[in-house]
DNA sequence: GTGGAGATATGATTTGAATCATATCTTCGA
DNA sequence: TCGAAGATATGATTCAAATCATATCTCCAC
């Protein structure tokens, strides 16, 4: 089911002009390649809902997943190389905001304002995905669920956006670790779990 | 031990003029805090050797880790926050290129090679980060392995630049399972292992 | 309100990685 | 050259999460 681009990274909430003008809606099929592998790139996309994957195909058949967007912008490494290193394919039908890579450079000089956002934007990016990395490198649901709770909530209180499924995959475990890991947690004394508010003692 | 600081990012191999006369060494003991919670950012580091660590304590005395930094910038979004959302403390014994923020700030305006640089090195950082998390959220000690192959090698053919056990735990495994999963790779004909170049056939 | 799809649980079983143990190999300094 | 520390293996055991199964709950379309 498609996502919200609710979530849009807030320091770039508002695109400058010329960005807003140039930029296109595109919808999406299942299955639709929007750029392939050693393509010059033409656009930034923004992906508004569906799921856009960066995918890298072996000559011996695997295919691993470099990136999978639900929303925000994908592949801003883009912007500067002279060539895509993977192939950008829709994996189920949504919605992209496109922007031409000649407009988003120009606003980029031209505009101190939404450098210094992208800049905020790519550094918070940064951030966010280092404490992913941490996350995932632990082993055990518990500790995964705690280090979601202290490095996303506030003072130890995480408000949940998204269905525990989602949260589950987010956190790379299945529904049912994840169901499980936070009765255990509750019943133990160590998180209050209400609705949609989950707290650590 | 400390890691050498080779792998600095290409696009900031050479820093502007105002920033390597402002920039000091700075020589880290084990332990010791570079800066805390809620501070305002004087300083954007560079870890040159040793290990610095972004770490967040909870109230019930939980301390989780944002982010592990052996080589590189660390906490490339403090540079425009008003205070630090962590402590950073050296793990270990090292060093580290400090720079003034302000002077940080003045090369990113004055300087347009050194902001592109900057953005580019923030946009490959995003890359890298959202291929490890993928990478991550992969179980299997040998579907990461193939993912870490096809994703940092170059035609199916990795030049391993670490020792297994760094790798290990790079991947986020055991060195006994990483070391058990190359075996079987290699025996089922999936991988040929010869000392440092691992190559996927 | 009713039906159905998907989310939320929870139990039983399997599987694979962590862990512990032990041995060899490599590297590097004394 | 020797010795020690750490890397590279590999075996045995444990444990926790994946998987499979099943049931209830929630929400939305009709």
């Amino acid at each position: 089911m498609p996502q919200p681009a609710s979530n849009a990274s807030s320091t770039l909430d508002q695109f400058p002009a010329p960005l807003r003008t140039a930029g296109v809606h595109r919808d999406l099929v299942a299955g639709e390649r929007l750029f392939s592998l050693r393509e010059r790139p033409h656009w930034m996309f923004y992906v508004l809902a569906g799921e856009v994957r960066l995918v890298r195909r072996s000559a011996t058949g695997g295919e691993i997943i470099l990136q999978r967007g639900r929303s925000g912008f994908i592949a801003e490494a883009s912007l500067w190389a002279s060539a895509y290193h993977c192939d950008g394919v829709a994996a189920e039908a949504g919605t992209a905001l496109a922007f031409p890579r000649e407009v988003f450079h120009a606003a980029l000089h031209q505009d101190p304002q939404f450098q210094s956002a992208w800049m905020q934007h790519l550094a918070s990016e940064v951030r966010r995905l280092r404490a992913q990395c941490e996350r995932l490198s632990l082993h055990g649901a518990a500790e995964r669920i705690l280090h979601y709770i202290e490095s996303e909530g506030r003072d130890g209180c995480l408000e949940l956006k998204q269905t525990r499924k989602a949260w589950a995959a987010e956190l790379a475990l299945s529904h049912e670790a994840l169901y499980r890991a936070l009765s255990r947690l509750q019943a133990e004394g160590i998180l209050v779990v209400a609705r949609n508010r989950i707290t650590r003692i």
